[in-house]
DNA sequence: TATTACTGCGAACATCGATCGCAGTAATAG
DNA sequence: CTATTACTGCGATCGATGTTCGCAGTAATA
């Protein structure tokens, strides 16, 4: 108990799992590491979705029990931090900017929305004020960087930026949705909806239900992901 | 078991709380509505958050049993169906449409954040493909007679609502953040960025950073929201 | 060599969503 | 009027979850 600082008895400062040191000093090594068990995670959130996440689950995947997952984090919270940030990592930051913000961004949204198709579970993820890691914190810098030449404030940019990601889940969303087969509770959802479109009451609503269903049928030209993002970029940089 | 149309003995066809009927035709009247219990659960939500929501908490606030609310509601998920679409009744929707496609959208996503400040256990609410009950619909409706007067497609103008949506969300959560007292969570966070901003190889982040602790110092000039989204909103519907 | 600080983990606790089955009740059928 | 049927309320209980405690073993330090 090294105390620093103040003499307060009870003053224990919150730490990220960053922050807290691999290991510790004295005994014997961690038998696992960190990377470890946030690629277990991960591989148990892709097969089987974030609801697998358990501890239970990931610490049997990695053999052990689920005591002594707590070596290595203090909550689960903590795993999906690490999870989180290790998928972040999935981003490749070494392409060169070009110099034009719009274009840098859209090209990194692109790979962000990779990213959350990769691994759907991501918007499962419970929507934490921040969640950056090492990996988060360089995605933050690159967007950054690709807004440098802009004239925006840095609030602004910030703005700008969580926008970005806000539009990034909510494509990935739509695309994951069209793509996997309708769970019981969709199929339940679409049933009320034409039910309550048919009752006359909903008249917009019913055509652009029977739109829907028309453009399902044809080849599905895909939602215009990069020029809706253009727009609003070109928008909000200029 | 009242079979209908196919002979296929386990065709049970899901369906949503909104249509199952509120009561049975023989037993006794239920002592409950599902009105009720959605009001129970909101103000439960209201004073302590999405996490106090629970069967057994819902229901001992309404003096009975958890088993008894499976007498009115399949699911917990359909406990927050009941609660979702209760708070977007909130929303005001017999203001005229002044014809303006933006403006009045733009009227209608103020609203609809104000419900999301009045609510905040909204934003941890899980967000599954679509939860739309009654009142939704009406909200939906709305939305698409304000964009009538547009030439977007139907798929366009149902991308616009969810990416107003998202907007809304996003904006709410950033007032939200500011407004509460931060939570040991949100220090280590923090503490975490003006570290990693100190080792200098995430200069932005850092100056961004700064920028931020200054402003907070000063009376805050409120995030811009209306102006923003209107930005966005001519962007997208021109 | 003794002490100290760590690691792994079995056992246990509280709490959660959900189910089962029984007693009681009201509408319907005969 | 009675029997049947279909419902309601709910105590008891199940399996799974996140998390804590304490002990045995281990490695670095004093």
């Amino acid at each position: 108990m090294t105390r620093r600082g103040t003499g307060d008895p009870a003053a224990e400062e919150p730490v990220t799992v960053w922050e807290r040191p691999e290991r510790g000093a004295r005994g014997p090594a961690p038998e696992r590491s960190r990377a470890q068990i946030a690629a277990a995670a991960v591989e148990l959130a892709d097969a089987e979705g974030l609801v697998a996440v358990s501890m239970r689950q990931v610490a049997s995947k990695l053999a052990t029990g689920p005591a002594s997952l707590y070596r290595y984090l203090a909550d689960r919270d903590e795993l999906l931090d690490l999870m989180t940030d290790a998928v972040a990592g999935e981003v490749d930051l070494t392409i060169p900017l070009s110099g034009d913000p719009v274009e840098d961004l859209l090209v990194l949204a692109v790979r962000s929305k990779e990213v959350h198709l990769r691994h759907p579970w991501l918007l499962d993820i419970p929507t934490e004020p921040l969640r950056l890691g090492p990996n988060g914190l360089d995605h933050l810098e690159y967007a950054l960087r690709a807004l440098a030449p802009t004239a925006l404030s840095e609030q602004s940019k910030l703005q700008t930026i969580g926008l970005l990601n806000a539009l990034v889940t909510q494509f990935a969303r739509a695309e994951l949705d069209g793509r996997r087969s309708p769970t019981t509770r969709r199929k339940a959802q679409a049933a009320y909806l034409i039910k309550a479109a048919a009752t006359g009451r909903h008249p917009l609503v019913a055509q652009a239900l029977a739109d829907q269903a028309a453009s399902d049928a044809a080849p599905r030209p895909q939602t215009q992901f990069i020029p809706l993002l253009r727009r609003v970029l070109v928008g909000l940089t200029s």
